[in-house]
DNA sequence: CATGCAAATGGTAGCGCTACCATCTCGGGC
DNA sequence: GCCCGAGATGGTAGCGCTACCATTTGCATG
C-alpha cells in the first residue's frame, strides 16, 4: 500500500529528496543552495553531495510561487531582427548568463498597445526585474510599469521623467551632431531618409531639422520618410524618391545604416560620386559602414554597452541598492569617414 | 482578529477570490478560463464578469506548479544577433503571439557545452516544447532532449536522425548547388571562403568541394576558413588573403552574405570587375544582396518559414497529433543576380 | 420505474518550494 | 554558575493553482 512516488511530478528529485539523503530539513537544503553563508561549512559539503548524487535541479516554478517572486527578467524591444535591439538583447544576455536569472523577451512590433499587452503578462510573473525599449509608454503601459514592484529599465534613449532608471543617449543629439558634420563638410541640400519613423527616428529627424533651421537651410522638401519597416532595398526606394523631389540634393543624412548602404549602392548604380556630389551620413555604426566603398560616415551607439549596464543597474537595484545615478547617458560617437571627405 | 489577506502575495486577486464573486467552486474558474467548453454558459459569463471586475490574471507559477508543465516554448540558438537565427526567432515569436506560451531564448554562442547547460535548465521548468537549433548535439544533450517529456523540433538543418521532429534544409545541397552555379556560369577556380564554420558552414563546405571535386576542379588553397565569427569587414579581409594564396582565382563562394558583401567591397576597392574577374555567390539572401550593385547571387534560404512550421509542427503535438512527417525539408533557391552573370 | 450514463460542478489534496517562527546550542559577560 | 544573544537548524503552513475523484442532475434506455 506504499503510496507511489508523486501523483504528477515527473518522479525527478525533490528538495525533500536532498533533505532526507543529507540527513537534514528541507528547509535547510534550501538555505544551502540561495544562501550558502548561513549554513555551516559540514552540512553545505553533505547537502552539494546529495544534490550531485541525485542530479537535483531546483524547480523553478515552485520557487516563483513560494517566494512571490520569480527570477526571470522581462524585456521587451520592438523588434527581434532589427540589429541594434538584438545587440542590446545580446548585451544583456552575456550579463545574466553566470546569474540565476533566466530572461523573457517580448517582441512588441513597435506597438504601444501590444506593450501593454505583454506587460500585462510579464507581470503576471512577478519578475525581478524589467528592461523596456523607449521612453514612449502609454500611459497605461506607463502605470503597469510603476506597479510592477521591481525595478524598471527604459533603454535604448534617455528622457526628463523616468519610471524609475534610464540607459541610453540622446536620438536628437545624435541626429543634429550627423545634421552639422555635413554641413561643416560643405554639403548644403542635406536630406534626410527614414523609415518606420518610430519615437526614436523622430527625435533623430528633430535634431537635423534643428541643425538645418539654426544654419537657414531647412526646407520641408528635403524630408523623405516611410511608416514601412526599414531595409537596405527601402533605403535605395527612398534615396530615388528623394532626389526625384529635389535633385539638386548635395548630402543625406540617414535614419539608419540599412538606409544608408541603399543610398550608397543607388550612387554606384547612378554612378552618382560619393562623396563628390552627394554625402552620406548613417545612424547605429554597424560593422560594414567601415568596409563598404567608399567607408561610410555614421553616428556610432554603444547598443551592447546600453545591455551590460541596464542589467547592472538592474541587478544592483535588486540587491537594494538604488543607484545613484538613475539617469545614465551613454552617449555616442560620430565615425568620419569617406562617404563624407569632400 | 482577521487573518491578512495574505502573507506573501502582493493581495492581487486569486482564483479563489474570482470563484467567490461569481459563486462558483474555484475549480470551475479554471475550468472556465482552459477548457471553456466544459463549463456552462451561464457560469462562464458569470466568471467572465468577475474576472473582469476583479482584473484577475492567473499566476503562470502557481499554474505550472500544480500541473507539473509550464506554457513555455524554450528556444536555444547559437546567436542572437546573427540574422538568420533572429528570422527563426521571429517566425516563432509571431506564431506564439496569441497563444497562451511564452517563449524563453537561449544563446548557446555556438557551444555544446552552454547548450547542455542550458537543456538543463530549461528542463527544470518542464516546459510545453524545446525548439534547438541544429543536430549536432553532444550526446548528453541529446539525451536531456529525449527526456526532456515535451516536443523536440531540431531547425535549421535536416539529418536521418531526428530526437523527435525537424525543419530545415540541407546545407550540403545547398553549397553544391552555389558551386555548380559557379560551374555552370564558366567560372573555374572557385574559392570557398567561411567564417565561424560552424557544423552547418562545414557542411555547405562540404557540398562545394563535392561539387568541385566532380568537376575535377578541386584544389585544398581554394578554401580560406577561419573560426572568428563572420562579419563584414572579415568577409573583406579574408577574400584579400584568398587572393593571395591564389592570384588566378574567378570566383568566391561565401559561407554567407556578410562575407560576400564584404568581398564585393574588396572588389570595388581594388577595382576588380564583378562578374567578369570574379563571380560571387552568398548564402541566405539577406535583403541586401538584390539592392548592391552589382547585384549579389545568393542561396536563398526560408528562416522565417523554419519557425513557423516549427511552432505549428510543436502546437500539433502538443494537442496530441504526430505529425505525419517528421522530418520537413523546407529547401532552398538560388537566386541568380549580377554578380554570376559573365 | 429502476438503471445507466454523460454532462456539469465541486471538494480535497497536493505540486515543490520558502516565509515565518520556533528551538537548540554555544560562548561571553556579569 | 546563570543569563542572554547570536548563529545554526528545523517544523509548519501556506504560495495559487489543478489532477483526481466524487457528487449531482437530467434524460434516454430497457
Amino acid at each position: 500500500m506504499t503510496k507511489p512516488r508523486s501523483r504528477r511530478g515527473g518522479g525527478r528529485p525533490t528538495i525533500a529528496d536532498v533533505a532526507r539523503k543529507a540527513g537534514v530539513g528541507a528547509i535547510t537544503v534550501s538555505r544551502a543552495l540561495r544562501e550558502p553563508g548561513r549554513v555551516s561549512e559540514d552540512l553545505r559539503r553533505q547537502i552539494r553531495a546529495a544534490v550531485d548524487e541525485l542530479g537535483y535541479v531546483p524547480d523553478p516554478n515552485a520557487r516563483a510561487l513560494a517566494s512571490a517572486r520569480a527570477e526571470v527578467f522581462g524585456v521587451l524591444v520592438p523588434s527581434l531582427t532589427n540589429n541594434v535591439f538584438a545587440e542590446v538583447v545580446r548585451g544583456i544576455y552575456d550579463s545574466l548568463s553566470d546569474s540565476p536569472f533566466r530572461i523573457q523577451i517580448g517582441n512588441t512590433h513597435y506597438s504601444g498597445l501590444e506593450e501593454e499587452r505583454l506587460l500585462q503578462v510579464f507581470g503576471s510573473q512577478r519578475p525581478a526585474a524589467l528592461i523596456v525599449a523607449g521612453i514612449d509608454q502609454t500611459p497605461s503601459a506607463r502605470r503597469l510599469l510603476e506597479n510592477a514592484g521591481c525595478p524598471v529599465v527604459q533603454v535604448m534613449e534617455t528622457g526628463p521623467d523616468p519610471v524609475d532608471m534610464m540607459v541610453g543617449f540622446s536620438h536628437f543629439d545624435g541626429g543634429r551632431t550627423a545634421a552639422e558634420h555635413l554641413l561643416q563638410a560643405g554639403y548644403r541640400k542635406i536630406g534626410f531618409i527614414g523609415a518606420r519613423m518610430d519615437p526614436r527616428s523622430q527625435r533623430r529627424l528633430a535634431g537635423y531639422r534643428a541643425a538645418m533651421e539654426a544654419a537657414g537651410l531647412f526646407d520641408a522638401r528635403l524630408v523623405t520618410t516611410t511608416p514601412v519597416p526599414s531595409s537596405v532595398t527601402l533605403g535605395r526606394e527612398l534615396f530615388r524618391d528623394a532626389l526625384a523631389k529635389m535633385p539638386t540634393l548635395d548630402g543625406v543624412f540617414c535614419n539608419n545604416d540599412d538606409i544608408a548602404l541603399g543610398v550608397l549602392f543607388e550612387c554606384h548604380r547612378a554612378s552618382i560620386d560619393v562623396p563628390k556630389q552627394i554625402g552620406i551620413v548613417g545612424f547605429n555604426d554597424l560593422d560594414m559602414m567601415q568596409v563598404s566603398f567608399p567607408s561610410i560616415t555614421s553616428v556610432r551607439t554603444h547598443r551592447y554597452e546600453i545591455g551590460t549596464r541596464a542589467v547592472a543597474m538592474a541587478l544592483s537595484a535588486i540587491a537594494g541598492n538604488r543607484p545613484e545615478q538613475r539617469i545614465v547617458d551613454l552617449g555616442f560617437e560620430l565615425m568620419r569617414r569617406e562617404s563624407t571627405g569632400r
